[in-house]
RNA sequence: GUGGCCAUAGCUCAGUCGGUUAGAGCGCUAGUUUGUGGAUCUAGAGGUCGUGGGUUCGAUCCCCAUUGGCCACCCCA
């Protein structure tokens, strides 16, 4: 048969693998580094616990297991006057893949109130799974790292978040932006024109200004039915540009009849005050920008929302989050709130490559390959073999008595620095030969100092 | 879920206005070199031209369907 793999999922070469550990291990660092601790929940959730949590949208793009045994019975025994398929989803399917790392972990903290602390700080490095048709930058199997902090209403918390994202992508030497807004400004601005309960429409037009131009986004909102006066109530909305001090005093008159509103401003103000004035806390290579287009995550967010982009190359968000007042009230365990961050690290991957932004380290595995010529020489070598592992030195040996040319070709492909000869010759002389693949330099070293054989190289 | 582009060797791609044995580069194997690579040269292996059907004397090429990939929209990491 032709040998094939889901539509939208990858498999992972060793030069991948290594790539995206070091991806993963640098995000894992900061998170442990700011006192995170790691969760894991199955890749499998009940689907009940699923839907309904990301919107209609969502609820399509979640990926669905079919019941084991004789899943048409109770449709039998109904009358298949429903119609197929969607009516038919409770009776087939009960379980499902994740789709997110934040909707199990709220279900974690419900199921595990009395056995964990709070605040509760975790995190969750797994792979999640939407059924969307893949493209540029989406998959239908990629892996969220999420950190979450709840129990907690402080925006310290946010401050915190913001700095994490600083500092990996600080360590990944890649200079991002990251955009910040609260949701409860939109809710406010939503106020201010009157227009209330239509939050959803205004944020998801506003969200597109960027992408499709002012005059684009008026043609929607007209097309959703909000009248010429109301648009143009939005008008200075759509106008603002300059610095976050600017955009917060325009905020604090264009919102000024509003409680919820103010109350936002009041919140980014205090988040963004942690890096301002004395003692504030410092970012390395970050910028934080106030975007009040950012709406995002509109089915639980409700306070800060946070967007991670890259400040370079327009790859779309590599990261994002925001705070939620009642994540976990729906799972019987009200008055939680919770803030978090995710990053996307498949699109991270994508980006670092694109910058070249992947260290030499990051990908060298083994470090000496053994070449070996006979059975006598194989024997003997295993000595040293054992020496360089003991010494920590990553070492193999080759397997097979094969020209020295496979050998080298074998060293090469595996960007393998360090290729060790020991033949009857440097046996009978208690030496080895090393050579350096890169420069060409060759060296004899007593077998006595192998495990220092680097040093010949500095 | 909607729309567009594409599918030829392991990879990147030529090609045939429908006609006999479908090509190149890279890669691979072997030799040049029975313990010192990355170069050169030589030879070799490797393709049911995505799959199924149709038109035709004849289809890799034209038509239809299907599958897969890419891209845009929607949405999102």
């Amino acid at each position: 048969m032709k040998p094939s793999i889901p539509k939208g999922t990858r498999d992972f070469t060793p030069l991948e693998t290594a790539r995206r550990k070091y991806i993963f291990d640098t995000i894992r660092s900061a998170f442990e580094l700011y006192g995170f601790e790691a969760i894991e929940t199955p890749a499998m959730e009940n689907l009940s616990t699923l839907t309904g949590k990301y919107g209609d949208e969502g609820d399509r793009l979640i990926f669905k297991i079919l019941n084991s045994g004789d899943f048409l019975k109770d449709i039998r025994e109904k009358d298949l006057s429903v119609d197929f398929p969607n009516d038919w989803v409770p009776f087939i399917s009960e379980k499902a893949l994740r789709y997110d790392l934040t909707v199990p972990f709220a279900r974690f903290v419900a199921m595990n109130r009395n056995s964990i602390p709070f605040p509760f700080k975790r995190y969750q490095i797994q792979p999640v799974w939407r059924a969307d048709r893949p493209q540029r930058g989406r998959y239908r199997e990629f892996w969220q790292c999420d950190a979450d902090v709840v129990g907690s209403p402080s925006l310290l918390n946010e401050a915190e978040l913001i700095q994490i994202y600083d500092e990996v992508f600080s360590n990944f030497k890649l200079p991002v932006k990251i955009l910040i807004n609260n949701r409860k400004i939109l809710a406010g601005i939503a106020e201010v024109i009157g227009k209330p309960d239509q939050l959803i429409d205004i944020t998801v037009a506003i969200d597109k200004l960027d992408k499709i131009g002012v005059e684009k986004v008026m043609e929607e909102l007209q097309n959703k039915g909000f009248d010429t006066e109301t648009i143009s109530k939005l008008q200075p909305v759509f106008d603002l540009k300059g610095n976050n001090e600017h955009k917060l005093a325009f905020l604090s008159s264009y919102l000024h009849s509003s409680e919820t509103g103010k109350l936002g401003i009041e919140e980014l103000r205090q988040v963004l005050d942690f890096f301002e004035g004395d003692n504030k806390l410092n970012l390395r290579d970050s910028s934080i920008e106030v975007d009040i287009t950012l709406a995002r995550g509109l089915n639980y967010y409700t306070g800060t929302i946070l967007e991670v982009k890259a400040a370079e190359i327009d790859f779309g968000s590599i990261g994002g989050g925001g705070r939620y007042d009642d994540l976990t009230g729906i799972f019987g365990l009200p008055d939680v709130p919770g803030v978090g961050i995710s990053f996307g690290a498949d699109r991270i991957y994508d980006v670092l490559l694109m910058q070249g932004l992947f260290p030499q380290s990051a990908i060298t595995s083994t470090e000496v390959l053994i070449a070996n010529f006979s059975t006598a020489d194989q024997r003997y070598a295993l000595g040293l073999l054992q020496t360089l592992r003991q010494s920590g030195i990553r070492t193999e040996i080759y397997p097979e008595f094969a020209k020295l040319k496979k050998q080298f070709d074998y060293a090469e492909k595996k960007n393998i620095p360090y290729l060790l000869i020991y033949g009857e010759g440097e046996r009978q002389n208690r030496i080895a030969e090393i050579k350096e693949l890169s420069s060409g330099k060759q060296i004899s070293i007593d077998i006595s100092e192998i495990a220092d054989f680097k040093k010949q190289f500095k």
